[in-house]
DNA sequence: CACTCCTTGAATCATCCGTTTGACACGAAC
DNA sequence: GTTCGTGTCAAACGGATGATTCAAGGAGTG
């Protein structure tokens, strides 16, 4: 009996179903092609026939979960600045913007929910010089769009702070992305199996706190605290 | 005449300095032993015998800069909770004696303000299982000490929900320290050279509105915006 | 069947890694 | 003056790495 050849089990979608892990896992650095071969059952000059090399392995990673995410981060963001046309979008939408294409990817990949989002954090914390070009082009491009629109909406919030600000956020949701379970930890577990549905809207609030703080006091605070009700 | 035996001349000392350069600006796991005794002109074999192991040379540098930051951090706490014995501590205190302590560090190295942040951001974005087991020790102390004092700070906010502020606030702290440089190039250096102190007051200012976020209002907004002013 | 193109496999390459060895220089102690 | 411990050095070790080569398979087409 012949075996049916299906996409799974084609050694080129081994080979990424085992780089994901590893990646994820380990990160890329710490990933040889031996590690991924090996747990994948392949040959190693498979990687270099399908991807040139291991830099190509990992561009291809990369590319895969980067690019959707940063082309519905625009496209949400498109629909909200239709939808508050000329208005001041409400700073919890434009981060729902931001973050929430992060779960919708869910549903894309092979990878457990644990792997999928420690794989994201790592490819969110690398350098733009580490990037694959197109997808630099990306990040620069969505990250522009969003700085302008949260310059939008915070309009008394300085530009420098600002950037600061959205500076503190991509930590916190890299961060929230990396070591998801090692709050499971932390709380023994005690709230169930949390989504990251509900870890998305937590993040939202904090962050929206953040970005927000001092936007109507800012004036007075600059006169102290004795001043706040001045006006 | 003979070469005068400073410490900054010795081997040893000159392979501590490359090696924390190199730690910083690469990440521990992107050097290489070479690396570090090209740059140092130090011989390979300094390594082994002054830290028995490549491990035994990055737990050092670990140890060296994470210990007097977890010390001086429950040494503020503990002068924190005098201070306000029995009362509330307001969240930005706590918060400042949280993260101050990574500024005060800075007289103590070598290293550029740059290098030296980037360097502690490395090792506070390390796993507990990666830390030598001495500081993993004092890594769980300072955060259980620190977490029992923002449940006493925020009695409102669930414990689950004060592990995940807790969590955005540390990853939004290792990205400024990262990336603290990064911000420089997107505002183009138009506010000369902010100090990581102003830095710092940024931070404390961002998260503390985000662990304070929903305290007053909390019992309110489960019943929905609109009932945001029923009593 | 013959031919071609795409894919996989085993073996090999030069290079780099962390670690170890053994020799040598120097100062202090006896 | 000899001995011993300390610190440094060049050299080499075994192992792992990424990349390459060449041969074999296998499906589709004529």
């Amino acid at each position: 009996m012949r075996e049916i050849k299906s996409p799974q089990s084609e050694p080129k979608c081994r080979l990424l179903n085992a780089a994901e892990q590893l990646f994820a896992e380990r990160g890329f650095d710490a990933v040889s092609l031996r590690d991924v071969t090996q747990l994948g059952k392949i040959n190693i000059a498979a990687v270099n026939y399908h991807f040139g090399s291991r830099d190509g392995l990992i561009a291809w990673v990369v590319t895969r979960y980067a690019t959707p995410i940063h082309e519905e981060r625009i496209l949400r963001l498109d629909l909200l600045e239709r939808k508050w046309s000329g208005k001041v979008v409400p700073i919890e939408e434009l981060l729902d913007a931001f973050v929430r294409p992060l779960v919708g990817i869910a549903s894309r990949s092979d990878l457990s929910e644990r792997l999928l989002y420690q794989l994201l954090g790592r490819i969110f914390a690398l350098r733009v010089e580490d990037l694959p070009s197109a997808v630099a082009d990306q990040a620069m491009n969505s990250s522009d769009r969003f700085m302008r629109a949260f310059s939008k909406s915070l309009p008394t919030v300085s530009q420098e702070e600002q950037a600061w600000r959205i500076h503190f956020m991509v930590g916190a949701m890299i961060h929230m992305l990396m070591n998801q379970e090692m709050l499971h930890r932390m709380t023994n577990g005690s709230s169930g199996s949390p989504t990251m549905e509900t870890t998305v809207s937590r993040f939202i609030r904090f962050t929206a706190a953040g970005m927000r703080e001092g936007l109507e006091l800012e004036l007075a605070e600059e006169k102290g605290p004795q001043a706040l009700f001045d006006f």
